[in-house]
DNA sequence: CGCCTCGCTTTGTTATAACAAAAAGTGCTT
DNA sequence: AAGCACTTTTTGTTATAACAAAGCGAGGCG
């Protein structure tokens, strides 16, 4: 009698049946955003073996995957580099911001329930609470949380992905540049812009916002160049 | 006698230099754009190294490449398998279509040259040929090597990949709905248009051609399904 | 003192083998 | 004849070894 068929794998905690690549692609992918690795800055690929545990393999599909989405380079001489930006490059990927989020906000607009907005508040208050304490990745991370749980509301999964590809590609810069231009950031509160937008659910003033608050953020980084 | 060193490599073809995974990965998504494998079909490693030739290890870089591009998918047991896409997916696809394409072609506006134009030109002839040919590939080919000509003549090195991977995931479902809709496609000269707008320099001309030739694509696909 | 050359080390690349899980084929039972 | 359990093959994963080229340091020549 099929009465019920088995009990597969509810007891699982960590995910032991999860590929070694991909945890190593998630440690790598979270170093560099977090501005661990220095750009210009060359790892190899049994160092990272060893110290990420594993062999070449993993940490081999790891490194392609991340070159991919151009978080990694590979040199002339087929060197694994962390990727170098001038101010023309962050400049470029700044357009990309502009052109890619507001139509990410806006089209996440009309999906927006009072969970997401409570999770934008608590980001956004976490986000402030970094800032005046000084913690870079604090303030990183909480950026983050806000603008994506923003964007990941719409039904969208072929922008969001790119912006979040961009924003990978910022993580080494970010960490050099930020420390310094902390403190002229709290002049403006796109944030509460955004939000008081999106509870109006006025679409031009929600692109507005976070047009300006990416704009904020180039105004930050060439300005130290 | 150390007379002369070594002789380098200077009578080189095809270039024996150039790792077997870089090869493979093209071959790969030259495959995917032509729509040479069918959409939710499984590959497997071992049998795309013993028909591309090498092994299992440069097949794996070439694959996680693809991966990270969305032009291949791992299924929920780990199989490499080529996309599907549903009438959702392909909208979602063509509206970033039309946020990115119309913005890089008026930012590469200003550095076109005549060369650039005759490239185009050359492109928009071979497209009509292959369309009154009724060859789907030739048509494909040319059409991407116009809308490219275009993009890639601007400075611009982070939006335009970024509209090549959307080219690369359209690849294996132009193929199967392109030859219906291959008949309805010349009422309306979207890339003489676009021609015009450039070389009179009317940028709001040259958005709205690249914006109606997408919109064209769309009508196309979504008409069949 | 600067530069080049030689030798050693490290690097990416590729092939191969072993292993667990999944798929597929096979034969038996009902 | 259809469904089910078992066996065999195939699959992705990982580790490891061998190889060529690039880095890199020391030592010698100008």
């Amino acid at each position: 009698m099929t009465l019920i068929t088995t009990d597969p794998a509810p007891p699982e905690e960590t995910d032991t049946r999860a590929p070694l690549h991909e945890a190593i692609y998630q440690a790598l992918r979270a170093r560099l955003a977090t501005g661990a690795f220095a750009p210009g800055e060359s790892l190899s690929l049994r160092a990272l073996a060893s110290e990420l545990g594993g062999s070449v393999t993993p940490v081999r599909d790891a490194v392609w995957r991340l070159t991919a989405e151009h978080a990694l380079t590979i040199g002339p001489t087929r060197r694994i580099i962390v990727p170098e930006m001038d101010e023309d490059g962050i400049v470029e990927l700044m357009r990309a911001r502009v052109l890619l989020e507001p139509e990410a906000a806006a089209r996440a607009l009309p999906f927006i329930t009072s969970g997401h907005i409570a999770t934008m508040l608590n980001a956004n208050a976490a986000m402030n609470s970094a800032l005046r304490r000084g913690d870079v990745v604090g303030y990183m991370a909480s950026n983050h949380a806000f603008h994506f749980a923003l964007y990941r509301a719409g039904p969208s999964d072929v922008i969001v992905p790119m912006i979040e590809g961009i924003w990978v590609r910022f993580g080494p810069f970010m960490r050099l540049m930020f420390p310094q231009a902390v403190n002229e950031l709290d002049v403006s509160d796109r944030h509460g812009d955004a939000l008081a937008a999106i509870e109006t659910g006025d679409e031009e003033r929600l692109r507005a916002a976070i047009t300006a608050d990416v704009g904020d953020g180039l105004a930050c980084m060439i300005k130290k160049t």
